[in-house]
DNA sequence: AATTTACGATACCGTACCGTATCGAAATAG
DNA sequence: CTATTTCGATACGGTACGGTATCGTAAATT
């Protein structure tokens, strides 16, 4: 869509205004979730009238997906040399995006809306599981190669394990340990011990 | 609370109004979820008054703690004399409760408020997660006892795992395969192979 | 310059709830 | 029977928000 503004004579859409919106989205779902947030409250908060959100999208169902499917994240493909120092390095990123008021609230409303709404589970998977998938089977490939798993090995299934971890240590925090520490033992659990 | 309805001299609260916006709370909560949900509507459903609910509840929120309390189910502890059929037990029975509207929006509602209202993960960890750890932790000894599983395993860790899968499941269900074979093949990677 | 479209602001009207109050009827204790 | 408390119902004022319309202004095309 680069040449988006192009034929129409009249004044072309603010992409100031658009992008501004599109912050006060994001920051009113971190801050006070999906079914509590007004458009009034964004409109107000981005410093922008009702109609201009209202001529873009026409739900906050939609607005709000456009928002979320807005943040670009580069995913990582760490190569630190051994299977555990590239699992650390995820799990830490993992940590970073999962680990805020925002993080949170788009989960709880992926899950709240999965079965009516599943357009936000879709964009979620879409935007950023599949990739880390992808990301993640690179890493066991890596690792078979060195011989540090099992050749057999589902690097789908053992994602989507360590992605259910995450998410259940997101909602009941271990209390003797790090998130990420927790995270961790759990993966060797599956992964058989690392080295020492 | 068996004397409940001492003393006071006047009409006694009726027990049947009670337990009737018990159920329509958690009707609604099913359909609408918790944001949505108004405590008129849930009234009108009950067939009751809203008076008759703010004498009882001053908010939303206790209502709803209350009436997630009230669901009283037995945890079962299976005994099918193999680590893996007691295991298949679990998982079916588990199925059963998690996969239904209720479940889900009583999941959504849970991380959703997580950070902000702790009351609802904390019922769900008490009246949900805790009593199947022990169950879990009874089943794991006894494949211990009989050399199923190695000695040294940490059963409420591989609870949790087997609990984050279950909920990552949930929300992106599998393609491929049943809600529960694919827990059961998530199983199968942190505790080794069944029998063949 | 004329036209067209978007902009922020404001004013609406309608609807849905909240939480309280009030009512007459019903249920209990003394 | 009397006092007390709860019941469902209804009414009420207040707030918040949805979604549309209107207005004068700004930014673009031709």
């Amino acid at each position: 869509m680069t040449d988006a503004d192009q034929k129409s004579p009249g004044r072309p859409r603010s992409a100031k205004s658009h992008q501004a919106m599109l912050k006060a989205t994001l920051d009113l779902l971190a801050e006070v979730g999906f079914a509590t947030m007004s458009i009034e409250a964004i409109a107000a908060r981005a410093g922008v009238g009702k109609t201009t959100i209202y001529r873009r999208y026409s739900s906050k169902e939609e607005l709000v997906a456009d928002a979320i499917e807005s943040i670009r994240e580069e995913v990582l493909l760490p190569d630190a040399g051994s299977l555990w120092a590239d699992i650390d390095a995820l799990i830490e990123n993992a940590a970073q995006i999962t680990l805020t008021p925002l993080g949170r609230q788009s989960v709880a409303m992926i899950i709240g809306s999965a079965t009516s709404h599943p357009t936000f589970a879709q964009i979620y998977w879409t935007k950023y599981l599949e990739p880390r998938r992808q990301t993640f089977a690179a890493v066991i490939d890596r690792a078979k190669a060195r011989d540090e798993v099992a050749s057999d090995l589902d690097p789908g299934l053992v994602f989507d394990a360590m992605s259910g971890i995450m998410l259940y240590a997101t909602i009941f925090p271990p209390a003797a340990e790090t998130w990420q520490d927790y995270v961790r033992r759990a993966l060797e659990l599956i992964l058989a011990p690392p080295s020492r």
